[in-house]
RNA sequence: AGAGUUUGCUGCGCAGCCGCGCGCCUUCGGGCGUGAGGAAAGUCCGGGCUUCACAGAGCAGGAUAGCUGAUAACGUCAGCCGAGGGCGACCUCAGGAAAAGUGCAACAGAAAUAAACCGCUGCCUUUUGGCAGUAAGGGUGGAAAGGCGAGGUAAGAGCUCACCGGUUGUUAUGGUAACAUAACUCCCCUGUAAACUCUAUCCGAAGCAACACCAGCUCGGGGGCUACGGCUUGCUCGGCCAAGCUCCGGAAAGGUGGCUUGAGGCGUGUGGCGACAUGCGUCCCAGAUAGAUGGCUGCAUAAACAGAACCCGGCUUAUAGGCUUACUCUCCCC
RNA sequence: GCGCUCGUGGCGGAAUGGCAGACGCGCCGGUUUCAGGAGCCGGUGGAGAUAUCCUUGAGGGUUCAAGUCCCUCCGAACGCA
């Protein structure tokens, strides 16, 4: 990924949680808050133990880093991100993926605006 | 043909585009190579490695339990012995000691480690019954004094004898041994040690968040107090001199190493029934640090259990489908 | 990585190796009331032929006998670094 680093602070994480605006979809909630980072956005992803096995939970994890890495060219700069994934996740299609996460992201304003879109 | 026992293996692959960790190269655009498992899991054992304030001794505690071997070691493995199950191939077994001692054995039953309720026999008594002898018979129970026959007796009893069974000891033969067989001899004894215990053998502790180093306004270092102090798995002896709090003096997180060449893999020869050992040749095969293998398309497309985190040897558990070794029983045909 | 504890009717929670489910809450039926509540009385794991059988997270083992002892799994909660 070319602007993403990884968020890994704990405190990060729980004003996201506290703080941040979010939108629930049926594979994943997100959660979207500015940082002081200027250029950089931050992806933090959590995939907790009720969704499966260690397996299963690399899984989600990388169709979900997937569908983060196909859309990160229209995402604004400035961000934190964290990305909860639920159980269906794992079972939907990679593109109906992608559209919730990109329909998620538009509803919470991170999507820039495309140059002549009505 | 049917039913069954058993051995070992595999458990996705290829191509195209985009993307990730590590290594090397680079004209800094990128290129090349490589990248999860048989269980990576559970953490049930054993070892390496590192550190400790570890000389060490005793007690306590824990583990193991047929024999011989294999191994770095093991609670693992191999072969054998014994016991149990199966017609059989074969499978299962924490498989030392109950004759060192203690405990426990509910209910039932007269009685549970010791015995007289009924019965049987003798004596006394008018009868009811009393005293004595008796473990053959009765019922209870998981277990009731070894089984059966004969002798014997008032009635009976291993009381005596024959046979059988178990058992203690000795001897002989075979075997490295566990043990097996035979003879003589002693005895006839409940079970339980996954109850305490005894016997034999083994065990220092902690764990890569160990530990070492670097950077840092805070390092290092020093003073005072706790003091019959702290540490050494628990306790005692012994040993060591450090630990906590506070003050000089104000606190939060980083980086690097450890980190992958190893009791290593593959091939082959030799020794051994085997576990395994060893010679030669050859190969280098993940090393992350919120944690790398994914997405899309095609090949008929369905395809289990499941993800390395210091490393090895095992055990246990999960596992769709496919291939495979050696056998057994029954029926039919020749 | 290391370690500890627990799992029993619908719920909480007892039970020396010896009749499983004490006790409390809840639920059901009855009584009382015009009606409800409270109180009082009785019942309450499952199957079934109404004899009995199966039940303490699951599966094995030891024992005459296991909720209890031992082993292997499953699940939950917790401690230390």
């Amino acid at each position: 990924m070319i602007k993403t680093q990884s968020l890994n602070e704990n405190h990060r994480f729980r004003a996201l949680y506290g703080r941040g605006k979010n939108k629930t979809g049926k594979a994943m909630s997100v959660y979207v808050m500015r940082n002081r980072l200027g250029k950089v956005d931050r992806l933090g992803l959590t995939v907790s133990k009720k969704i499966g096995n260690a397996v299963t939970r690399n899984h989600v994890r990388r169709r979900i880093r997937e569908a983060y890495r196909m859309l990160e060219p229209q995402i604004k700069d400035g961000y934190d991100i964290v990305i909860v994934a639920r159980h269906a996740s794992e079972t939907m299609l990679f593109t109906a993926l992608t559209d919730e996460m990109k329909s998620l992201m538009t509803a919470l304003g991170v999507i820039k605006e495309e140059k002549g879109d009505a």
